[in-house]
RNA sequence: GCCGAGGUGGCGGAAUCGGUAGACGCAGCGGAUUCAAAAUCCGCCGUUGAAAAACGUGAGGGUUCGAGUCCCUCUCUCGGCACCA
């Protein structure tokens, strides 16, 4: 046998490690009815070129919880792919000229080595890639299903349009209302798209929150809030034919229909056709019109926008008295929300009281105050305007309180048909249109005679095509004949191939069930997703930024499937039982402007700080040209703002433990975590202790463990400090998912054994106990080095394969407690009673203590508070 | 603007159910070892104070024998807002 290196060599034990893991197969997952099964699923990256910090973390707490669950005697499978559809791909090949298919294939590759250099125990078996026709065909197929189902429906909808580029931009793409690229002032424009009947799931996403009692709260709450159930009325307002000239009505929908009384005007949207028919001979208001369209579809520009509006000249008749009220136009009113119309109530809503005080319409109390907040509606506003009250100036619902006014109120609109009670989400349902090239291409052929087919199973996948060149200027699949040239499936006449692709969100919707069955091509799915995602998947594992949209797609898409029959027999409502939100690796960004509002996003690394006396930066300046750079906001770490740091000098430096330890010593999972790498100097320093102390005893000879027998005081405390962390251990790792924590439990562990004097053999064996708890326990992070000492201390054996450490209840046992003595409130000292003390013993040595009775200045305790186990505080 | 989360020493963080605030680590300081250095080991390390003690968990208020933890108001930072992924 070879004599352990005194020296830790990182990079050779990890090599090392890594062939061994390669040649056993030791990540590969099997299906195996005999043990009870651990899916454990880290969100999969885009591939954007190299692992950021993020990554790392993601990657590291699923690894930790694959290995220790291993452990624990689960039949563990921790897949990976590769989100390989998406924007920075084609941005890449206009850069670059690199074909978007190149550019993702070759940083998979490098990405692929990165993970693999980190010690993962992933199953690339089981690896795809979205980007290739045997994952997306699949995806396809559902898509003519749910077709045909009427679950996905084409209708307009608004986008960000670049007049110049004559191309759609994403949000991101657009920068104070202009074009990144071009610098055009974006407009909105209203296209045919795809849109996914999410709506129609609503009830139930919302329902089976209640099942997810995995999730962490904060993320039920923010997709119960996304989801936005809402109990209201819709109300029509009859035209005003003098003013409009037609029959007809408005509807609007409101949550609150028991201030109806109080409505003074109503606002329709820019797009609204009563808007459109009154810009036709009133110029100015089709300017604002104009107006309203510029500026991009982004939610947040909306709601922080100055409000905006305009009259229309237009009347509609109060449903229930009668009242002409004005139309008025309101850039705040969207077309794609609710009607595209809105009633105002300015007295008590406080969006209207605003926009009413701006262009002085009339505001009419019609809700007086429970509380006596208020007797009359006066500016400025005031929040207890908008509180639920009574009824008043409101004729016969006078008096009435909220639900009684909504009831009766409610009532009366139906009796005279012009309007109900609904229920009304926020949720919109979910357009999956890109006019992009990078993506799943949309499986429907639009014939002239037969309308828009779905393409038949025996012509998917619908392939795309992978050498094309991006300009950035239009859709490039637009532009290709030989992809959208075709014949009707139904007809056979000469037909169009859709060439729009759908949103990348829609193949992240399901890779998770792939991974049951990466090789199946007769079906999407099979028997397999059955065994692995029974109950749910285990772990999820991703950023706390995809607590809406990509959980809420993936919960949705799981319904669809099991709606399509897809899972048989098997019941899967939801996809993922337990989910982890790992905080943002966040990093400061830096910045150049350039010309026409443009950004250059310089990386930190090549950024020199200029700090104040107190540590904060004042300034920066490139390293390359040493002039001063613009320091940004601290944000998540992204190929956008360029502010990913790479984690490759940091294995290179000190291995791939350290950079595993040290992220996951950092700070808890769910915490966002500012980016340094002050400390890692520390990670390193433990783990060569580790590793010296390993040396150290196994130089010494080997022993077996300790079994039993008379201890001295020393060992007997130590071996219960050894039990005790290993409890903390188990408990992190497996129930609180808190690693900093159980690392700092091991490093005290550990300084407590360096301290340990005595040198007999019995100590020998309860050293050995503890370097192969100590070992074992760190084994889930720190892989290699602990495969390595493991394999020192009981030669012939791997890590990987024990069971995790055992605690012995027997070493807990402790004679005497201490106790905190406080006096009223204040800690004053210390009490030490047997264990078996009870309450009256404790407080009569309390009483009897001489810090106490120094604090009780003779007089009597009033009051004598015993926590067990914990303190006494008495109260004079 | 709306929804969600967070703010604790010079720094990252601990305190798990309302019960010893600052575990563990980094940085710093002092010492041992060394010809010297690196590495390693030992000790000190919230603020004020000579000490006793007082103060101290973003700010202000409240509940409690006792609050970093619960409640209210404010403030700053981060995430999301439907075409970044």
């Amino acid at each position: 046998m070879p004599v352990m290196q005194e020296k830790y060599q990182p990079e050779e034990i990890e090599l090392a490690a890594q062939a061994h893991w390669k040649k056993t197969g030791a990540a590969r997952a099997i299906e195996d009815l005999s043990k009870p099964k651990y899916y454990c699923l880290s969100m999969f990256p885009y591939p954007s070129g190299k692992l950021h910090m993020g990554h790392v973390r993601n990657y590291t707490i699923g690894d930790v919880l694959a290995r220790f669950h291993k452990m624990q005697g689960f039949n563990v499978m921790q897949p990976m792919g590769w989100d390989a559809f998406g924007m920075p791909a084609e941005n890449a090949a206009i850069q670059n000229n690199v074909p978007p298919a190149q550019w993702t294939y070759s940083n998979i590759e490098y990405m692929k080595g990165q993970l693999n250099r980190l010690g993962f125990a992933i199953d690339w078996e089981r690896e795809l890639a979205t980007c290739k026709p045997d994952y997306y065909r699949w995806e396809q197929w559902l898509f003519t299903r749910l077709y045909e189902k009427g679950l996905i429906y084409k209708r307009y909808g608004t986008v960000n349009w670049d007049p110049v580029d004559q191309t759609v931009l994403a949000n991101e793409q657009v920068i104070d209302g202009r074009g990144w690229r071009s610098g055009a002032l974006i407009e909105k424009r209203e296209i045919p798209m795809y849109y996914m009947k999410i709506t129609a799931y609503a009830e139930e996403l919302l329902a089976d929150l209640d099942q997810l009692g995995g999730w962490p709260e904060q993320v039920r709450l923010m997709q119960k809030n996304w989801i936005g159930k809402s109990y209201g009325c819709e109300i029509s307002f009859p035209y005003d034919a003098a003013s409009i000239g037609a029959e007809g009505q408005l509807k609007v929908f409101t949550t609150r229909p028991d201030t109806l009384m109080g409505a003074t005007y109503v606002a329709v949207a820019a797009e609204h056709p009563l808007a459109t028919q009154a810009a036709a001979n009133n110029a100015a208001l089709g300017e604002f019109i104009e107006e309203c369209k510029r500026g991009g579809v982004a939610e947040a520009d909306m709601a922080t926008m100055e409000k905006k509006g305009m009259p229309t000249g237009l009347h509609v008749v109060h449903p229930l008295n009668g009242e002409k009220l004005p139309v008025w136009v309101a850039n705040y009113v969207l077309m794609g929300y609710g009607e595209g119309a809105v009633m105002a109530v300015p007295a008590h809503d406080e969006r209207d009281f605003a926009f009413a005080t701006k262009y002085e319409l009339p505001i009419r109390m019609s809700i007086a105050s429970k509380t006596g907040a208020y007797t009359d509606v006066v500016a400025p506003w005031q929040e207890a305007y908008a509180e639920y009250g009574v009824c008043t100036n409101s004729g016969k619902y006078d008096g009435l309180d909220f639900q009684a006014a909504f009831d009766a109120i409610a009532a009366d609109l139906e009796a005279k048909g012009l309007g109900a009670k609904r229920t009304q989400f926020r949720l919109r349902d979910w357009g999956i249109s890109r006019q992009r090239y990078w993506g799943c291409p949309i499986p429907i052929i639009h014939c002239e005679s037969c309308g828009d087919v779905p393409v038949p199973d025996d012509q998917l996948p619908v392939v795309l095509p992978e050498n094309v060149t991006v300009t950035g200027a239009g859709s490039p699949l637009a532009k290709m004949p030989e992809f959208y040239e075709c014949s009707c499936p139904k007809c056979g006449q000469p037909a169009r191939r859709e060439t729009d692709t759908m949103d990348t969100f829609v193949e992240s919707s399901w890779y998770f069930l792939r991974y049951c069955c990466p090789d199946n091509d007769q079906a999407m799915v099979d028997e397999r997703v059955a065994y692995w995602c029974k109950g749910g998947i285990d772990q999820y594992i991703g950023g706390i930024e995809h607590a809406i949209l990509h959980l809420l797609y993936s919960r949705f898409w799981t319904k669809l499937m099991r709606d399509v029959g897809l899972f048989g027999d098997v019941k899967l409502d939801e996809p993922f039982a337990n989910l982890l939100t790992q905080g943002m690796v966040v990093a400061p960004t830096f910045y150049r402007d350039l010309d026409g509002g443009k950004k250059q996003w310089i990386n930190p690394a090549d950024v020199e700080l200029q700090c104040d006396e107190r540590g904060r930066p004042v300034a920066a300046t490139l390293k390359s040209d040493g002039l001063p750079v613009v320091i940004g906001g601290t944000e998540k770490m992204s190929k956008s703002k360029n502010n990913g740091v790479d984690p490759q000098a940091l294995i290179d430096q000190y291995g791939a433990d350290t950079a595993r330890l040290f992220i996951m010593f950092a700070s808890p999972p769910d915490q966002s975590l500012e980016w340094s790498d002050a400390g890692v100097e520390g990670a390193y320093r433990f783990l060569k202790r580790v590793w010296r102390l390993v040396h150290e005893h196994v130089t010494a000879g080997c022993v077996t463990a300790y079994a039993g027998g008379e201890l001295s005081a020393e060992l007997k405390t130590f071996r219960r400090q050894l039990h005790q962390t290993i409890g903390k251990v188990a408990d992190d790792f497996g129930r609180r998912k808190q690693f900093n924590t159980a690392i700092a439990a091991v490093m005290e562990l550990l300084n407590a054994y360096a301290k340990l004097s005595e040198t007999s053999e019995v100590a020998r064996t309860v050293r050995q106990e503890a370097l192969e708890a100590v070992v074992l326990m760190l084994f889930p992070i720190v892989p290699h080095v602990s495969e390595a000492a493991f394999a020192e201390l009981r030669p012939g054996q791997t890590a990987g394969n024990q069971p995790f450490p055992q605690v012995d209840a027997s070493a807990l046992v402790q004679d005497e407690i201490e106790l905190m003595l406080q006096v009223n409130g204040k800690l004053r000292g210390s009490l030490l009673v047997p264990a078996s003390a009870d309450k009256a013993a404790i407080e009569a040595a309390a009483l009897a203590s001489e810090t106490v009775q120094k604090h009780l200045e003779g007089k009597a305790p009033k009051k004598l508070v015993v926590v067990p186990g914990r303190l006494v505080n008495i109260v004079v």
